[in-house]
DNA sequence: AGTGCGATGTGTAACGCTACACAACTAGGA
DNA sequence: TCCTAGTTGTGTAGCGTTACACATCGCACT
């Protein structure tokens, strides 16, 4: 019990023990370099002073801080308003718990600065949640010798990534979808970093994305759909900002009058698809849905999804940040769940 | 550019511009301590290197790290089920983002090591979500010198809190719930820090419970039961593990023959009333329910809630943390909100 | 007795930065 | 002219830790 504020350490401990703060050190850190008896004699002291190892000259000195960077580039605050963002977040939350590791958010505003807040955090590797191509971030991060993995891409040469086959899975959720004879409607993610929102049709549609996870889902679709003989230039296609109900809602209504009563929805998520469904129920009864995440809710609701586990994305991610040598899977499987309509009893959520 | 691996230090910054480490550090630092045209020639050369300030070296000499910490006394992965965590979580991000401070998510598992996991991280203040009395990390935050602020509850002589008056609201909730005559059953929180499920009665429950919010809620209950002239023994109560909408299904489950089919169902969550809701939609179709956070979804199914604006709470929170002499309100406001059945049409969620 | 090796302890020297004290110089006032 | 005060630059000395090299000892083996 140190009277004085001074914080404990490791030379107080060294001192206490009757060792040099070296082996205190090692007493710590490589606790089989020290006899069993000094050991025992250093932890005693650390005890009885409350010594706790100092994270930051730790740090200053080994040049490894134990953090894990996650970084949303956009507004950090935002990254909570999507559901998805947040499983993303527990997966990753998860393996930094296991492995001892804190896990620190960058605080990005989606602005020019973005860049240079995320290369000066201390963190020893980042995970980074699907953004656009020419995201400066990413070519800042690609530039760092600090691992980085990116969840649903761009990759690039230092920027592993982990993803799932988004074309073909569009593809195949499309195909299914339209074998009934529907047609379809488009409820896409945001198209440029602005995450403006428009409604058009597929002839007006840019021919890339910049985020390869939309752009890959668009072009699945659009294969479906030209597949099925119908065409993409007269499809119509909304544009959303953000990935919430609300906003499948107000694409939902503004679609509403380019749909037929038992059009086919196809929404890059089931968060969009429930605000769809939400906002049709009254005028489109008939209309069947497509979604992306297999969420309970969707399921309830008879929408039909690919399962796009991004919990384990977030573990997949983090552990390849933590050790890029790790031989991890950074392709992830998907499968078609259909939702069980009319059994709107309960079960899960 | 420089050709070898080595980072650039402030040192080579100073070397090119033709100054003094420290004029350089000031340079940065505080910029007015030196000369226009000398600190201009600094910014160039940092610029040209590629100069980042070391946020380690400055945390280690100067004692800050400008890192606020989050701590989700639970496993950290789960915070990120509880929907109402995550929007605290926004509202914490919200203010780092303004005040360029990085966020750090404390990595807790919920065991005993966590006090000590709790106090090595690099940050200069702790946010905590609400948690039992009797959490070990209380008393040791409690001791630490760094400003902490607990959202809910409990204070603790170091730890300022933000908070509500859960009790006057549960109450009002609850008693304008049974004007009608209603007979109430109750989805509370957990009891304890096991987090334990079970079904009881008002009779066989603890007389208080560690958590603070869950205690004045069930004291807000009992009060406006008791107050309607109905026996607080003898009504049922479930109490969940978790705050999702599956436990508030499966405690309505273990409700349902205990309930009238016109029962009030008071949760304590929306989550825990929409879950309710889901399970007990057919059995009791003339139910009514309470919850708390007015969530949209709870808005559009009728449920009567609390306003607990958790975004906002996070906010303050943050705010305290990063500045304990800022004179912010520590305690919020609440409303009834009415839910408004039956118009389920769409709008917001 | 001499050699070699593993086990164990210690000094030294940073890691990158900045608090602090001080030096040098300029300007202005009495 | 001298003194004071402000402006601007610099050295020194660590912050708390650990990498590295080195010293010492005992012991097995030849």
């Amino acid at each position: 019990m140190p009277t004085d504020r001074r914080r404990v350490t490791l030379k107080d401990v060294a001192a206490r023990a009757g060792v040099s703060p070296m082996t205190a050190s090692y007493a710590f850190t490589r606790p089989a370099r020290v006899a069993a008896a000094t050991r025992e004699r250093v932890h005693r002291a650390a005890g009885e002073l409350g010594y706790r190892p100092d994270t930051v000259g730790r740090a200053l000195k080994s040049g490894r801080t134990h953090q894990l960077g996650v970084v949303f580039s956009e507004h950090l605050a935002y990254a909570f308003d999507d559901p998805q963002a947040a499983q993303f977040l527990a997966g990753v939350a998860e393996v930094c718990v296991d492995e001892g590791r804190g896990l620190t958010l960058i605080p990005t505003r989606g602005d020019a600065a973005d860049a240079d807040r995320v290369l000066s955090a201390a963190v020893d590797g980042f995970v980074l949640w699907t953004t656009a191509q020419d995201d400066p971030v990413l070519t800042a991060v690609a530039g760092d010798p600090r691992p980085a993995v990116i969840q649903g891409g761009p990759a690039r040469p230092g920027i592993a990534c982990v993803t799932q086959d988004d074309y073909a899975a569009a593809l195949a959720a499309a195909s299914q979808g339209l074998r009934d004879g529907r047609t379809p409607g488009v409820i896409s993610f945001p198209l440029d970093r602005d995450r403006a929102h428009m409604v058009t049709t597929g002839a007006d549609l840019p021919p890339r994305a910049p985020f390869p996870v939309t752009d890959a889902r668009l072009r699945g679709y659009r294969a479906a759909i030209e597949q099925a003989g119908l065409s993409w230039s007269s499809t119509p296609v909304a544009v959303v900002a953000r990935n919430t109900q609300q906003d499948g809602a107000a694409a939902a209504r503004e679609l509403a009058h380019h749909l037929a009563p038992d059009a086919l929805v196809i929404a890059m998520s089931d968060e969009l698809a429930l605000g769809a469904h939400r906002a049709l129920r009254d005028s489109h009864p008939e209309a069947a849905y497509l979604g992306w995440d297999a969420s309970p809710a969707g399921q309830r609701l008879g929408i039909t999804s690919v399962t796009n586990p991004l919990r384990d994305q977030g573990r997949r991610c983090a552990r390849l940040a933590l050790d890029p040598a790790r031989p991890d899977d950074r392709e992830i499987p998907w499968t078609l769940t259909p939702g069980v309509a009319g059994t709107s009893a309960d079960d899960d959520s």
